[in-house]
DNA sequence: TCCAATAGTATCCTTTTGTATACTATACCA
DNA sequence: TGGTATAGTATACAAAAGGATACTATTGGA
């Protein structure tokens, strides 16, 4: 058996990504770079204001996204990743990876008991 | 910036790993293989017998853990890791690692407000 | 005869998450 | 004068996750 963290801080990478949409949010300004909050709200089809705005805030208060408001009328609000939120894209990408993989996983077993009928 | 995924995968390994206890419970089998049920909940304090069979459950129904019943009387239920889950391995590996920094970033922030006061 | 041991269920309750919907402020423009 | 745009709040509610507690089955042993 390979070696195995003692001390449990795994929970700390996933409290953060753990959320409906973070992940969703977090692989947007990932790729896109800065966005402003309507353009994140139309990326993320299906997501309320007070879900983006909560989640964001979250985000925000762990460093991993950056707000910046510019003083006008109306508001523009700009969100982008810090750095050391991009520090999380190896897990996001390593999930992702693992994710693919899965889905093929979860369609052989799906195909398995379809056989059986 | 670094190609990010296009589609996202990333919440079907999350949500494997999401719940109080799972990565913890994924960890101990890990770290020391086949383990009975009683031993689980003794290695995980404060878990309830009843969120420890419920989560068993969900990783037992994901292929990620395996059970095994021997017929006897009183009950002896073993748990392991599949070799399925055991893909997982990596992603609780770079999350573990992250977390042990994100620690130390959390101090410095704590610091940092302190030394203000 | 009755207790201990193991791996659970069943029931009820609380907390956390998430959703729906309506509302706000302010400047520009017609 | 009143509508539009943006980035939110406020309120109420529904659903999911988690927790506390009590209960069950079976058999060997005191």
């Amino acid at each position: 058996m390979e070696k195995v963290p003692e001390l449990c801080k795994v929970e700390d990478a996933l409290g953060i990504l753990v959320g409906k949409w973070k992940p969703l949010i977090l692989l947007h300004l990932l790729k896109n770079g800065t966005q402003r909050f309507s353009e994140l709200k139309r990326s993320v089809p299906g997501i309320t204001q007070k879900m983006l705005t909560n989640q964001l805030r979250e985000l925000e208060d762990e460093d991993i996204i950056k707000r910046y408001v510019y003083p006008q009328v109306p508001p523009k609000v700009e969100y982008s990743i810090t750095d050391y939120g991009r520090t999380l894209e190896p897990i996001l990408e390593a999930m992702h990876e693992w994710g693919t993989k899965h889905t093929l996983h979860k369609m052989e077993k799906i195909n398995k008991k379809t056989e059986k009928l």
